[in-house]
RNA sequence: GCCGCCUUAGCUCAGUUGGUUAGAGCGCUGGUUUGUGGAACCAGAGGUCCUCCGUUCAAACCGGAGAGGCGGUACCA
């Protein structure tokens, strides 16, 4: 940026990650991959298949905006191709699978069902929980016109949820819809666009905020811990109270909320169809099995994308983080989505309605994480290399191991017998086995249970003891060594 | 983007109101134990004290700028 730091970096400096682009090790990416897992089976199981596309997109194609100098907008990362034309890393699944459709014409069939899993990218300012690099989990239902498909994904969403071990009270899904907000602003005479969003985002605050900061962001405006002023909408006390009121409708059960809104909601065209919308959702979610707790009617929820036409829906993660330093992390929204019945439109200009949901993968992991709830380690069978001048006796048990289907290495380091003990601990072997001259000359090879090892160890006092008793380990003949393995991984599970 | 706080060993942190060779715990490496991780004891190796500029006889410490981290706020298709 400045012309003084233009000077090229060396050494250590050199080795820097960007901000918000996770490197990820064994634990976290199995933790991961078990999540994408898990959500794609229950979204398969509710019928829908399988479509990716690509990282890429043209910008033009992914949203409203044109490319002005450098850069098409902030917020997504973009380069220009060979042909000049400005290209844009995906920063959902869904608009991107817009642009198939619109593409793909009638070689797909309508109602078209289609999962997603993958990366996608925003350029944001990242923070505990939240990347410029992470992975979505997406089912969206294209042509499907009526609102039990978008009851449909709610629930659908909530069973994936608790599919990944979420439990009642750990999780909300808060459903509202884009008109019902539409009939509000009508109703307090928000005509402007830039009041109209300012209500929108100060309506989305409620949860953090509270009605008093929200009603300050309503009004004149708001003071934050930091000092920092942001403007506000600019409503009168009267707008304030009806908006406010509108918003902290929602009640214990959806009956309720929905009978309190039939009075908030204002007489317009758009609050009426919003809340018919509403209602019509309520049913669907009763004929699905969504638990009431699962499933919250919340008025506050707008939800920023602005391609949204009608029902939107944020799942919540409730629980607790606290992490293992004893802070507690706030993760928020773990997942999302609604109607976009005019993003296929903005290509053939023919409607097509469609509704989505999406589970953020990187906040869930990050959240399990941050509360040390990662998958215990399952290494390989390390086979120590005794004699590391003929490491040829290693490689022919590892290969002994591979060829019955078990996991397994032969010890490529150069540390002695205790180092390479403790790598396969920290690998988090099984099991270690150990041919030396004693197995050699008797036609035998010592198996050590690491985990039974470490579980006796336990009991023993002092560390002569524990040196001579070599606890969870036993010496067999060769030709019974894979057997014996695989009884020992077996039982570990 | 704006505001505040922070940056010393691999990690968590001490540190002298500016004064020689900058410390601890954990971890790591080696040994006690030709060949035994998670236990014990002994020893050892790790540092441009975030970077640059300035003040000073002297800067890890003071001043300025920058980078990175954390938190808040804004933005978030």
């Amino acid at each position: 940026m400045s012309d003084k730091d233009t000077q090229p970096l060396t050494g250590k400096d050199l080795a820097r990650k960007p901000r918000g682009f996770p490197d990820k090790r064994e634990g976290l990416i199995h933790a991961q991959a078990k999540l994408v897992e898990t959500v794609t089976g229950i979204y398969r199981k509710w019928g829908f298949e399988a479509l990716e596309t690509g990282a890429f997109e043209y910008a033009d194609a992914l949203g409203k905006f044109l490319p002005d100098d450098d850069r098409p907008n902030a917020g997504v990362f973009a380069i220009q191709d060979d042909d000049e034309q400005w290209m844009s890393l995906r920063y959902d699944l869904t608009a991107p699978l817009a642009r198939f459709i619109a593409e793909a014409g009638q070689t797909v069939g309508r109602p078209f069902r289609r999962y997603a899993a993958g990366p996608v990218w925003r350029n944001e300012k990242p923070g505990p929980g939240r990347f410029r690099e992470f992975w979505q989990c997406d089912a969206d239902t294209v042509g499907a016109p009526g609102f039990h498909a978008d009851a449909e994904m709610i629930a659908m969403g909530a069973e994936a949820l608790r599919a990944v071990g979420m439990e009642t009270g750990e999780f909300v899904i808060r459903v509202n819809t884009r008109r019902l907000l539409n009939g509000v602003l009508e109703s307090v005479g928000a005509a402007s666009a830039d009041t109209r969003l300012a209500i929108l985002r100060a309506l989305d605050k409620l949860d953090r905020l509270g009605a008093s900061g929200v009603a300050d962001l309503l009004g004149k405006g708001r003071l934050d811990d930091s000092g920092d002023f942001t403007k506000g909408a600019g409503l009168g006390d009267a707008e304030v109270k009806a908006v406010l009121a509108f918003a902290e409708a929602g009640a214990k059960t959806r009956a309720e909320t929905l009978a309190n809104l039939s009075k908030a909601a204002g007489n317009s065209e758009e609050g009426k169809a919003g809340l018919a919308e509403l209602e019509a959702i309520a049913v669907a979610l009763e004929a699905l099995g969504a638990p009431e707790g699962d499933v919250v009617i919340d008025p506050s929820v707008v939800r920023g994308l602005e391609y949204y036409t009608g029902p939107v829906y944020e799942a919540e993660l409730l629980r607790e983080v606290t992490g293992e330093d004893g802070k507690t992390y706030r993760i928020g929204s773990i997942g999302g989505g609604g109607r976009y019945d005019d993003l296929v439109a903005r290509f053939t200009g023919e409607t097509v309605p469609a509704t989505g949901f999406s589970v953020g993968i990187s906040r869930l992991a990050s959240a399990l994480a941050i509360m040390g709830e990662t998958v215990k380690l399952d290494g390989p069978v390390v086979v120590l290399n005794l004699d590391k001048d003929s490491p040829a006796v290693a490689l022919e048990i590892a290969t002994m191991l591979r060829r019955a289907g078990l996991r397994a290495e032969a010890y490529m380091g150069g540390s002695g017998m205790k180092g390479q003990m403790k790598y396969a601990d920290r690998r988090g072997a099984p099991a270690v086995v150990m041919v030396g001259s004693n197995e050699i000359e008797a036609g035998t090879v010592t198996i050590k249970d690491l985990e039974m090892g470490a579980m006796k160890a336990k009991a023993i006092q002092s560390n002569e003891e524990y040196r001579e008793a070599r606890p969870g380990q036993i010496e067999v003949p060769r030709d019974q060594m894979v057997e014996a393995v695989r009884r020992i991984v077996e039982a570990q599970g």
